[in-house]
DNA sequence: CTCTTCACG
DNA sequence: ACGTACGTGAAGAGA
């Protein structure tokens, strides 16, 4: 392509917004206005005109009116799923917001976006421009030529060219259409023929040209079966072609200056962003005008808010530099009922024990008034002043609001440089507290859109939320969950964290020697087998030499290429020695890497610690998860992954661990909340539950159910919880697909309820869009009617397991908050959450009455119609407890 | 920054 | 033809 040229790109409107629909997590605005679609949309044109700077922009969009392949084919897209609602609410802003940035809109009735787009393609070559055409559909490809090329909506930076339409299809552009009449486009309608996909209709169409001479010499075709299809459905492959053949005729006028690309106008375009809260692409905007050097009119935007997202007459700043002052607010803000608090400098935040810490007092009984705008002037206090503050974050009676409380905490106690609470002037924070941050992970709401403008800025905007969230949480019934759970929660977490685990650095020494040792030994065998030395930790070289020197027999594809996964070495190992000690190298690299080698990094070295750091709102099912270091995945599966656990010991002498964990906590509340009376009695019979489920699918007594039997039962049980299919059992247990769906069937006919369980579930989410735990906890499904298959079915597998992990996850939720108080009757800690396990540390001679509180409070956090059983271990570390 | 792999429940 | 079992976090490779 000649690169002087200049350069046109030609949005698809439709094509990305149904792109942006189903690629981008679905969120509103507070009015409840989608966004999504117009968000990814916004975003690609900024990132165009970025990085592309084209010389001339223009977006195409279909119009309302039925188009000539309506007329023609009556059943075009009459199967078609309808455009779900919130997509097309999303139009009219996807045309506003191409209007804010002085883009030109092509559209024609009676033409699709497509047929516009490869017209003025058309139009433009002649012109002289080269053109890049922006969109997610596989017709358009057929117009890529010399001057013309597609930007994938799917695929970053990814540019069809003709050598890369060739290298998809393996023909050139202008036989797409061909291909497309063989295989067909779910996306885009075209029915193409009922059992050719890409593969066949590749090896068709390169072999003969276009489907007229395929249909032609349907003789020179070998396969039988092959040649009875096509004829079968030779009138549909003939539609599907005129149906794939886009017009490039549209007789729509092109007025090549209008599309030329301007400046940015601020002022057209930041009310509607504003309108649709695009805070973080606001910011984005400055950066992006600043890299093109458009100058700004000063009037837009005040210096002292630049992002432009404060009303005019912001809440103030005032940063504390004199102790006076630091006083006169302190005896103020004495007076306030509530104040908000935020921690303004995060990075600096917890370790280096610096940091500013920005407070709102929300009364004007502080004396302090609200400005027209309603947002009270924000006080900075500079690290040296915060310790003024102690005696308001102390006192019980002052409300406290804030976004990521326990890190807050953590602030305030550690500061000065420490782990752990600082032993000077530590503060600790009390009072009701709210946190914003979990009431908007328990309602969905999307907050991180604030986080690009200055923490100053995201403080105070998500201040203004509040009350919203606070509403909110009434209206949906999670006020309890919040305010019982939730918030009391946050201090239990916030001791977790602080207690930490002690580390015996001797033991991961010797391990990781050991593992060394291994490591050397595994490299030299491994280039021995291999002939070569290469780089075992990377897949794309490990499949090289597997796949193509040695030839082995390639498993499943993945993007890159061929997976070298467990799974595919496994069989491999089965007839060769490399894939064996691959797996062996892997695991033991990922020991040494994951968790021998990092724990002494992230350790206290004062006090031989760890402290991980717990996330309250990681997890969509309301789990916790954590973090540096992930202590919730230490090894347990294997001999040599287990001996790390030998590392973790109590922190004092004369102490012990104690591990208290759920015995098939997900299983019963599959029991409970499916009131499947059978299960349910397989529980109340305290017996082997996987034992019974053998029992039931095979049909056996107990004494005739054999080992493989029970752990055929165990591998159901759990499948049945994920929602596995026949296919994926099979995988499993290595069986063909028709025999495990008998167990499959065996197992729905024995425990029905638990069927019905399912189907209501499935009921329920497409109706109401969400489902729940036993506490109430959501978790919304929004692409749950999906009309791609495959998401529709993870959704659907996703919100049936949701309420079970959910609602263990309430469970232990609920025991740890009560074991949090009772604790201070003893000398212990509670130190870790493994989602159904915890682990305690104690002082030994108390261990044996510790241990009985453990197991009571554990086991009676909630009344199911099942029993709760608890598994109580110990020892003197953590390996011990088993 | 994304992909792949793999540790845990 | 694709994909096929839920929920996480972390490391190394490679672009």
């Amino acid at each position: 392509m000649n690169t002087t040229k200049l350069k046109l790109f030609l949005i698809d409107g439709n094509s990305y917004a149904y792109k942006a629909f189903y690629a981008v997590p679905h969120f509103k605005t507070s009015a409840g206005q989608p966004t999504n679609a117009i968000f990814g949309f916004a975003r690609t044109l900024l990132k165009i005109i970025k990085d592309y700077k084209p010389d001339y922009l223009g977006v195409a969009f279909d119009r309302p009116e039925p188009t000539f392949r309506h007329k023609q084919y009556a059943d075009y897209k009459k199967h078609r799923p309808k455009m779900p609602e919130e997509l097309i609410s999303q139009f009219p802003f996807l045309k506003e917001v191409t209007e804010g940035f002085d883009i030109p809109i092509f559209e024609m009735p009676g033409y699709e976006a497509d047929d516009v787009v490869a017209t003025l393609a058309k139009k433009a070559e002649n012109l002289g421009l080269a053109v890049t055409i922006v969109s997610g559909d596989k017709d358009i490809l057929q117009i890529v030529n010399s001057n013309t090329n597609v930007l994938s909506a799917h695929k970053e930076g990814f540019f069809y060219d003709e050598e890369k339409v060739k290298e998809r299809f393996g023909v050139s552009p202008s036989s797409v259409p061909d291909i497309l009449a063989l295989m067909g486009d779910a996306a885009d309608n075209i029915p193409g023929v009922a059992g050719i996909g890409e593969k066949t209709a590749m090896a068709l169409i390169a072999q003969f040209g276009t489907i007229e001479n395929l249909y032609e010499n349907l003789d020179k075709v070998t396969k039988e079966k092959l040649v009875k299809t096509l004829t079968e459905n030779k009138e549909s492959a003939i539609i599907s072609k005129k149906l794939a053949l886009l017009v490039t005729d549209v007789p729509i006028e092109f007025d090549i200056e209008k599309a030329k690309l301007k400046d940015i106008d601020m002022q057209k375009i930041l009310p509607v962003f504003k309108k649709l809260e695009f805070r973080k692409l606001i910011g984005e905007l400055e950066t992006i005008i600043s890299a093109l050097s458009i100058s700004l009119p000063a009037s837009v935007i005040p210096a002292s808010n630049r992002s432009g997202i404060l009303p005019d007459k912001s809440g103030s700043q005032t940063i504390i530099q004199e102790l006076d002052v630091a006083v006169a607010v302190r005896k103020k803000l004495n007076n306030a009922p509530e104040i908000n608090i935020a921690l303004l400098d995060e990075d600096e935040g917890i370790s280096p024990g610096r940091g500013k810490i920005g407070v709102i007092p929300v009364s004007n009984r502080s004396g302090i008034l609200p400005d027209k705008s309603g947002i009270q002037e924000m006080f900075i206090f500079p690290h040296e002043f915060i310790p003024e503050l102690k005696p308001i974050f102390e006192n019980e009676n002052i409300k406290k609001t804030g976004y990521d409380i326990k890190k807050l905490k953590l602030f305030l106690s550690r500061r000065g440089g420490f782990t752990r609470p600082s032993p000077v002037n530590p503060i600790n924070l009390s009072g009701p507290l709210f946190d914003i941050m979990i009431a908007a992970h328990l309602l969905d709401y999307n907050i991180k859109q604030y986080l690009s403008s200055s923490p100053e800025v995201f403080h105070q905007e998500i201040f203004k939320l509040k009350n919203e969230l606070e509403k909110a949480l009434q209206e949906k019934d999670l006020t309890k969950l919040f305010n019982e759970v939730e918030m009391p929660l946050v201090d239990v977490l916030y001791n977790m964290e602080v207690n930490g685990i002690k580390i015996d650095t001797e033991v991961l020494k010797e391990l990781s020697e050991f593992l060394e040792h291994n490591i050397i030994e595994l490299n030299k065998e491994i280039y021995a087998l291999a002939g070569e030395e290469f780089n075992v930790n990377s897949p794309k070289e490990l499949s090289r030499i597997l796949f193509e020197k040695l030839n082995l027999p390639k498993g499943k594809k993945i993007k890159t290429g061929h997976s070298t996964a467990v799974d595919v070495l496994e069989k491999l190992a089965l007839n060769n020695e490399l894939p064996a000690k691959i797996l062996d190298y892997r695991g033991i690299m990922k020991l040494k890497s994951n968790y021998v080698d990092v724990l002494p990094k992230l350790m206290d070295k004062n006090t031989f610690k760890v402290h991980t750091s717990y996330r309250q709102t990681g997890t969509s099912t309301g789990r916790l998860s954590s973090a540096e270091p992930n202590l919730q995945t230490i090894p347990i599966k294997t001999q040599m992954g287990r001996e790390v656990r030998k590392a973790f010991i109590p922190s004092e002498k004369n102490w012990i661990f104690i591990s208290a964990d759920y015995s098939q906590i997900e299983l019963r509340f599959l029991a409970h909340i499916s009131e499947d009376e059978n299960l349910i009695n397989a529980f109340k019979k305290d017996g082997d539950i996987h034992l019974r489920t053998a029992m039931e699918i095979f049909n056996l007594s107990a004494d005739k159910v054999t080992s493989d039997m029970r752990r055929s039962a165990k591998i159901v049980n759990f499948g049945i919880i994920y929602g596995m299919s026949a296919y994926g059992l099979s995988k499993e247990l290595n069986l063909s697909v028709g025999e495990a769906q008998n167990y499959i069937d065996n197992y729905f006919a024995k425990y029905s309820a638990v069927k019905t369980y399912i189907s209501n579930t499935m009921e329920k989410v497409r109706k109401d869009g969400y489902v729940t735990t036993i506490l109430g906890r959501r978790r919304y499904f929004p692409e749950i009617n999906s009309y791609m298959k495959s998401i529709r079915e993870f959704n659907e597998r996703a919100a049936m397991n949701m309420p079970i992990q959910g609602s263990a996850s309430d469970l232990i939720k609920l025991a740890m908050i009560k074991l949090d108080k009772e604790i201070k009757n003893f000398k212990a800690r509670m130190l870790l959450q493994v989602h159904d396990e915890l682990l305690f540390e104690v002082y030994a001679p108390e261990s044996e009455k510790f241990k009985i509180v453990i197991k009571d409070i554990m086991e009676t956090a909630m009344f199911l119609k099942v029993p709760i059983k608890v598994d109580i271990k110990s020892g003197k570390n953590w390996y011990d407890c088993k």
